[in-house]
DNA sequence: AAATTAATGTGTTGTAAGTACATATTTACT
DNA sequence: AGTAAATATGTACTTACAACACATTAATTT
């Protein structure tokens, strides 16, 4: 069999296989996080299958064979946003039996932190619209659920990790960071306190720039130091064994 | 085709395409966690691979296709330890492409904490042994990796969270436990200052009773307060969607 | 041009937690 | 009875956290 009948072949098994419910498929989620507004959104798409009528899906897809978790992750960010630059940070399996309807899928949920402005996304023609997260409620399969977790990991590092900056153009002020962090943890903070708190962690650097197109007195510019510039927390999986 | 002729097919199927490399597995590993000596341990088989001879691998399986992953997680610590109230945590999900020598294999890796004393296994009969977390340097397929990442998991819920009582038995003494935490997270801690944290923490219970088999001065007996035994930290996922 | 408004930018004080450190007490062992 | 080794507890110092007030700057209005 030469490996391009074996690829057919297999491309055939596996359509018969899923179809049949028993094997085991497997997929990723990205919850895709972007901040506008003064509001945390999310990328969303419409579901098109029937059982979930009206309601939006995260976005994913399934795990091809030659391609590791992070690559397909990164192959949907790709497809959907354009962007191939983005933090992305691994959550949690999922895995209920029932949790698909077509059969048997466990899905690895992704979190990604992309600059809204700083991308053009293809939104017109495929239902594919940023949702404000505090305003969804119900979703297709346990993706409220999956979105619910990634978001409480996402609260979670903004606490100790300079992550938060992949929601942000590069030049920021002050009050935007804080308005972010207000928009993420779902709290109000007091300026004085933030602004001391986030001048002693030393990510920043003052770029003697200010603001301009505020209606107000402007702020000064800030940017993250170079250093703290990560695609994700977690270390590098270089090696397999 | 009826249902049996289905399932018939769809384990020839299964057989075909794993041995082809082009599906992909899901198992679980757990890193299944004692305390013993003054040491944190894991519990580890030899590797039955050619490829790792003589060296040691976590406890996995794949997935069945009627259970969902903490069953499974649980099936592997029944069958190995023979516990089956045990805590137990989803940690991540690994998924390189040449991570087992064999094919395609994506696991998800779980850590669980027991009490050693606790359990009888059938360490005996098939090279089931406790090894001392610090001795591990090499391991079978993406082992270590897994090892380290849950370890990391672990020192951080520690810090947070009252799970480090599942790895001592039901009363214990303050010393005990400092000397638990200083394994588990590979520092020294004053004891004066370490009692005054557990203090203010407010989880344990003073039971009145005192260490008997100590050759020295005996201290005072503790208990984990009831409402702060937890099989798991994450919510429940009782429903799909 | 002067007054107003609304945001920026910084400092102080009280409280709680974290760290370093010392002494008295109890039990087992010799 | 005396010694050794661990338990048990307290104090001073430092650092982080929380609540809070005032002067400054630039855009806007009068």
């Amino acid at each position: 069999m030469t490996e391009k009948e074996m690829r057919l072949k297999t491309a055939e098994i596996e359509k018969i296989s899923h179809l049949d419910y028993f094997n085991i498929a497997i997929s990723v989620d990205c919850v895709i996080f972007g901040y506008e507004e003064k509001e945390l959104k999310v990328l969303l798409i419409k579901s098109d299958l029937e059982e979930f009528a009206g309601l939006y899906s995260l976005l994913g897809d399934l795990i091809r064979p030659d391609e590791d978790l992070e690559t397909a992750s990164y192959r949907i960010l790709k497809d959907r946003t354009g962007l191939d630059d983005v933090y992305l940070e691994q959550v949690q399996a999922f895995g209920s039996i029932e949790r698909h309807p077509s059969g048997r899928v466990i899905t690895i949920a992704y979190y990604s932190l992309i600059d809204i402005k700083h991308h053009k996304l293809k939104l017109s023609h495929n239902e594919l619209n940023w949702h404000p997260v505090n305003e969804i409620k119900k979703m297709a399969f346990d993706h409220k659920l999956i979105l619910d977790s990634c978001l409480g990991r996402l609260q979670e590092q903004v606490l100790e990790h300079p992550v938060i900056f992949n929601l942000l153009p590069e030049k920021f002020s002050l009050r935007e960071l804080q308005e972010l962090y207000e928009a993420i943890l779902g709290v109000e903070l007091d300026r004085r306190n933030f602004r001391k708190k986030i001048s002693i962690k030393d990510w920043l650097v003052d770029i003697d720039e200010m603001e301009n197109d505020v209606p107000h007195r402007p702020g000064k510019l800030y940017k993250l130091k170079p250093e703290f510039k990560k695609r994700t927390l977690r270390k590098k999986l270089t090696q397999a064994f």
